[in-house]
DNA sequence: GTGAAAGCGCTAACAT
DNA sequence: ATGTTAGCGCTTTCAC
């Protein structure tokens, strides 16, 4: 009845009011089935009237795990990551499993204390969607602990990692403008971003399939709003005829070739037809409504924790880079090529 | 050279390496002067030899304080959580405290969930930032350790929270949209939202303030995006003279207003003005570029987590209610009525 | 300045 | 089915 005392009552609190050991609180909080109904309820009521509440920092010591995951983010405004969050969360506690996120905010410094962090914790295991962190560290850190990259691949040993499958997103992209009737297509490329380089690769490979070599163009970018904004600047800049479709690097990179093209007065899709690439949420938005491909984000997270857990069973030495899907969703922002 | 040996070096090996006791390698790992710096620079070498990593785990049992405070999120997909989630992150590293974030997907239950579970972590503060909560949670949690709630408040006895002033907020954009010379303006609710109520009875109050009170008009909503394709489509439906200037209780839902304004051809902010609430990172975005009224988010992190700590040194019993202050950022979306 | 010893709250053999 | 015992890896008196 008075709370305010500040010690917690423990296990052997319960025990003492119960009138029998600790073992056998232990064994009734863990939900074994081999005690007696008559102790559980016994105990069970001893806690109820205390307000026990296991310590998991005690069992963690001493079970030498702490069914803990840490989950390190670049950047938590990027809701790429928010969904990929939710697919962890899922699996993860599905397995008795919590997470713990670390966001970093693009700096490196707080990367790596983020990542010590996390290894004192003794987390069970870690998942980074985190483009930025160095192998050395990536590799140092794969020796203490099972290790999954997300939205990323490495080379280092025992690291796994899930990507999305960046070459037949992009097949896809250029499979549904070509068939829409478009030939000259451009590429507002993603610079350094995860996936950019096997995005204009696909670009170029499908426009050559299609015996499109002529058209191809692509000007740099970045998956920034500003970098869609300077490509469309770029195109717009070049001269020679205007292209009619363009492919963006990302999302975001697609919103700012569409606040250009807005301010210029050119009309999507009429005019031209635009494609992003991550199905964010904002490509949802009905005032956006962007044709985009989308990338199975829950299913990345969902399928980074299987591989931390089958690690963690022992079950495999070598590294699994497994690559998901992606779909291409088709909104307001394409259609067929005014031929003026 | 053998990182494949499973038990990680404990504090006893580098001390049976330094060939000093184990308290004195604590003393050293935790940066305590009193040591020769003979005798620090023995116990370092061994410690980077062995690659040891202090066990946070041992550390937070013996001193029953982890270092932690918990973060429980509704949603992490809202673009306002992560903002709020920086200043706690840079407030709570500062005194040395990690963060770790549950989010729960507005459900209930997973709300629960997650609440239990940071209590079994013993993390030594709580933030909630997620309206659903019932109040006999949040009243038990609190007899168990120092809580705060952000964008929301309640009176549990030693619950802080730190909110934003609605309705100063409410008041920035009605002077606003008057001092363009609006007169006609309506409100598109926020529902069960929080804070939703403070907007309107603020716009409510400003209207009769100015001599507008026979043209008030608020529609339902709610802080979605579709919330704000109803509430537009409401006001549309009414009949009567159009309003030459909407305030909708939050951006998202703006932007839903944005879309079904659109879709009948009505300009922006020539035929009609807009203005949202919160100023997340869409109102921004140049081709949406909404006015809108901004939450220092980072800050009501920051002073969440001041508030704990105040807590944490004993320094106060009552509760304390934080209010910050909002600004109006003006944009794109606002501009005096078009007299037709 | 450094070491020895006790104990944080729990689990996991091992007994019974 | 239940109790006893020995730690988990660390911090913290308290001696020296």
């Amino acid at each position: 009845m008075t709370p305010t005392t500040n010690a917690r009552p423990t296990i052997i609190d319960v025990a003492a009011r119960a009138g029998v050991s600790k073992s056998l609180v232990s064994l009734v909080m863990r939900g074994e089935r081999t005690v007696s109904d008559e102790k559980r309820a016994l105990v069970l009521a001893a806690a109820a009237e205390l307000g026990y509440r296991p310590n998991a920092v005690a069992r963690s010591l001493v079970r030498r795990r702490t069914n803990l995951f840490g989950v390190i983010l670049s950047d938590l405004h990027n809701p790429f990551f928010a969904e990929v969050i939710d697919g962890v969360q899922e699996a993860a506690g599905a397995e008795g499993y919590r997470t713990i996120i670390s966001t970093v905010n693009l700096s490196p410094a707080a990367e790596q204390r983020a990542l010590d962090t996390l290894l004192e914790l003794r987390v069970d295991g870690l998942i980074l969607a985190s483009p930025m962190f160095g192998v050395q560290s990536i590799a140092a850190a794969s020796r203490e602990l099972p290790m999954v990259l997300v939205a990323r691949r490495s080379d280092v040993p025992r690291v796994d990692s899930v990507t999305n499958d960046d070459p037949t997103g992009a097949r896809l992209v250029m499979e549904h403008l070509a068939n829409l009737g478009h030939r000259r297509i451009a590429h507002i490329d993603g610079g350094r971003g995860a996936g950019a380089a096997e995005r204009r690769e696909g670009y170029e490979r499908s426009m050559a399939e299609r015996g499109l070599a002529e058209f191809v163009h692509v000007v740099p970018g970045s998956y920034t709003e500003e970098g869609g904004r300077h490509g469309v600047e770029a195109l717009l800049a070049a001269g020679g005829p205007r292209p009619t479709a363009i492919f963006v690097a990302n999302d975001l990179a697609a919103l700012g070739a569409l606040a250009v093209l807005a301010e210029r007065g050119i009309r999507v899709p009429q005019d031209v037809s635009i494609v992003g690439y991550d199905n964010t949420s904002l490509a949802a938005l009905r005032h956006i409504n962007l044709t985009t491909v989308d990338q199975p984000r829950p299913d990345m997270g969902r399928e980074a924790v299987a591989l931390l857990l089958e690690r963690l069973a022992g079950r495999r030495e070598a590294a699994r880079h497994v690559l998901v899907t992606p779909t291409l969703v088709v909104r307001g922002t394409t259609a067929p090529p005014n031929e003026g």
